[in-house]
DNA sequence: ATTGTTGCAAAAATTTTGCATTATC
DNA sequence: GATAATGCAAAATTTTTGCAACAAT
C-alpha cells in the first residue's frame, strides 16, 4: 500500500464524512467544509474519498440523483433510500447483512460484501401531504 | 399516465434491454443496436430508458464505474456485481428478495422494492492467475 | 532533497435538454 | 393537423486529472 503523508484537510474530510449520518455525497462534505478551510478545492475531496474507498475506511451506498453517497460506517448494516426526498436513512439488522458466506457457496462466486437497499418513501416524506 | 406513439426504436430498445443478461448500460444498448439502426441516436435511447423507468417496466441494478446498469427482468432477485470486471450476474433468491413487507414494517418507512447486491469476484476471474 | 498533497482549471464522461424535423395518430 | 418521437448538438453534471505550488518527511 502506498505511504500517505499526515494531511489535515483529508483527516477533515474523513471525519465529516464519519460524524454524519447523512450517507454524503463529495459535494455534500464540499460544501459543510469550505466555510472553515476556505482554501479547500472540491478536486481533493474526490481525491481522498477515492483514497477512503481502497483504503476500505469507508463504502459505497448508493447513487441518487448522479450522485454517489458514501458512508463512514462500514459496520454490517442496510439502508433504505427515499424515491421523494433522496434522503440514505441507516437499517440496522447487523444479522442478515453480516452472514453471506452460504447464501452463494459452491457457486464460484466470491463474496466480499452484501448490500441491502430498501426503496420507498421515508417517515418524513409519507407525513406530508400531496397537494 | 401519457399517451405514447407507437415507436419502433422503443421497440428495438425495450427488446434489446430484456433480452440480454449483460444489465446493460445506455450506452452499450446504443451500440448493439446503432449497426442494424443506422440513424439511432444515443439520446432517444437515455429518453426511452428513463421512460421505462418511470413505467416501471425496467429497474436499475447498480452503477458500475459511472455507469448505470439497468435490467429489463423486473421479477424479484438479486445481483452479483464483479469487483475486477464490473460484469453485472443475476442471482436467483426470489424467496429472500420477495418478503419484505415484515422486516420494516412499523417503522414508518414504506417500502416499494428492496434489492439486494453482492459484490465480489466472479468465476469467471476467479478463474485469471494474475501475474 | 524527495515524495506526497493540494488548488486550480481543464478535461472526461455520463446524462439531460432545446429545437427543428420527422413520424404517428 | 395535432401531438409525440427523434437527431443532433449543446448544455448540465459529476468525477477525474495535469501541473505547478506547497507541505511533510
Amino acid at each position: 500500500m502506498a505511504k500517505h503523508n499526515f494531511s489535515s484537510k483529508r483527516n477533515a474530510i474523513y471525519d465529516m464524512v464519519c460524524s454524519t449520518d447523512t450517507h454524503p455525497s463529495a459535494r455534500w462534505v464540499y460544501e459543510k467544509l469550505k466555510p472553515d478551510i476556505p482554501d479547500l478545492s472540491l478536486g481533493t475531496v474526490y481525491r481522498n474519498i477515492a483514497l477512503f474507498k481502497n483504503e476500505g475506511k469507508i463504502r459505497v451506498v448508493c447513487n441518487v440523483n448522479g450522485e454517489e453517497r458514501i458512508d463512514g460506517d462500514i459496520t454490517p448494516h442496510s439502508h433504505f433510500i427515499c424515491n421523494k426526498c433522496g434522503n440514505v436513512y441507516d437499517i440496522c439488522d447487523k444479522q442478515i447483512t453480516s452472514d453471506f458466506s452460504s447464501e452463494l457457496s459452491g457457486t464460484g462466486y466470491i463474496v466480499e460484501s452484501k448490500f441491502i437497499l430498501y426503496y420507498g418513501i421515508c417517515p418524513e416524506c409519507s407525513e406530508k401531504k400531496i397537494h
